[in-house]
DNA sequence: TATACTTCCTAACGCTCGTTAGCCAAAAAA
DNA sequence: TTTTTTGGCTAACGAGCGTTAGGAAGTATA
């Protein structure tokens, strides 16, 4: 009988610290050992809660895949809307999905390619998919006169890049909010994109 | 005696399939009778070239970092020039050294966590320097009145981790070469920056 | 020709890995 | 109260890990 309900599921836990441990040391260099001395238990017992060590990497990255998709979608929702609009609030959504859990974003963008067949191979064409949401997003802006660069592909592929390198340097204490660094990446990357800033 | 003179040396070889290597799978998970697979050698063999593993990594790491580093004193040598001029030169020099070798580049940019202290600590001290050149740089820039951006420091981040994610995805057989792949990019990371595009 | 060096081999070392089997005590359900 | 479920434990499995020792064969040097 614990003295206070856990407020999450053992297996929380378990994803909770394996994400931060497979973010600080990366997936393969993590062990069981590692992760149940982390939770106070020995190796064997993980397997109650779990099948596998890569299921967790597995929740993990189809996990925050969903989010991410789910922000977009709400972010465009208003297809009336211009797309500048709908473009600033796809990245402010990307941003408030990579500052709510960073330690699981690190791990969705780097930690992928040790699943193993097919997961992997899903794996990459959501994130394609996602791209292509964003890439398809711009080329309506460029079509309809509204945002101006030389390349939709190139254009997404480098505000992703922008916005991805965030979990690399946020920390949740450091002195900006996540929608205050939303407000900010989206000013500065659509700068380079409209056309009267 | 080789049919043909090797045009690399063994440890040089070595150097580049445990990059390659590196690269695909990640350091931890990469065996090192995978390499020497790889080589068409035993694993013991390998210890004739080399002293261990991290050596390679070690190499790999603080070899590119001092490319990095050539590269942006030759861009920013003449310092009479337009801050904006350097900064183009910076990052052409930057996108140079990623398209040369991107895999060395991609295990430089995500697998020098598993070096370990005092290499570790080191290589950080290394990248921070290479981040607070171009920042300075871009505040060289602000303070002259040739650019302008909400925050230097914000603006030096967004521009690196869009350079830094070309090695995800350029290809040395795509449809652009290096150079073309420079210009672009410095075009669309300075068009933000710049007063008058 | 004798010597040293280079580059590979085989075999093995101690260790850690992910995972499983079997057991046990406490808690929950019947 | 009996039964089932939950969530731990210990011990061990087979496999793979980085690395080393010792030796063999070829090549270069003296």
């Amino acid at each position: 009988m614990p003295t206070v309900a856990p407020q999450r599921s053992r297996k929380a836990q378990i994803d909770r610290t394996a994400t931060a441990l497979f973010r600080a040391r990366g997936f393969a260099a993590t062990s069981m050992r590692e992760l149940a001395t982390e939770l106070g238990l020995e190796a064997g017992s993980l397997y109650s809660h779990i099948k596998s060590k890569e299921e967790i990497l597995h929740r993990v990255c189809f996990g925050l895949a969903e989010e991410f998709f789910a922000g977009f979608a709400a972010a465009t929702a208003q297809n009336s809307a211009p797309v500048a609009t709908q473009l600033r609030q796809a990245i402010e959504a990307h941003v408030r999905v990579l500052t709510r859990d960073s330690a699981a974003s690190a791990v969705f963008l780097h930690e992928w390619r040790h699943l193993s067949e097919p997961a992997r191979t899903e794996f990459l064409a959501l994130r394609d998919r996602y791209e292509v949401a964003f890439r398809t997003l711009i080329q309506r802006g460029l079509a309809q006169g509204e945002l101006h660069a030389p390349d939709a592909a190139f254009a997404a592929l480098t505000l992703l890049a922008s916005l991805n390198w965030l979990p690399a340097w946020y920390r949740p204490d450091g002195n900006l909010t996540p929608d205050e660094i939303a407000h900010r990446l989206a000013e500065q990357l659509l700068g380079g994109l409209l056309f009267n800033e």
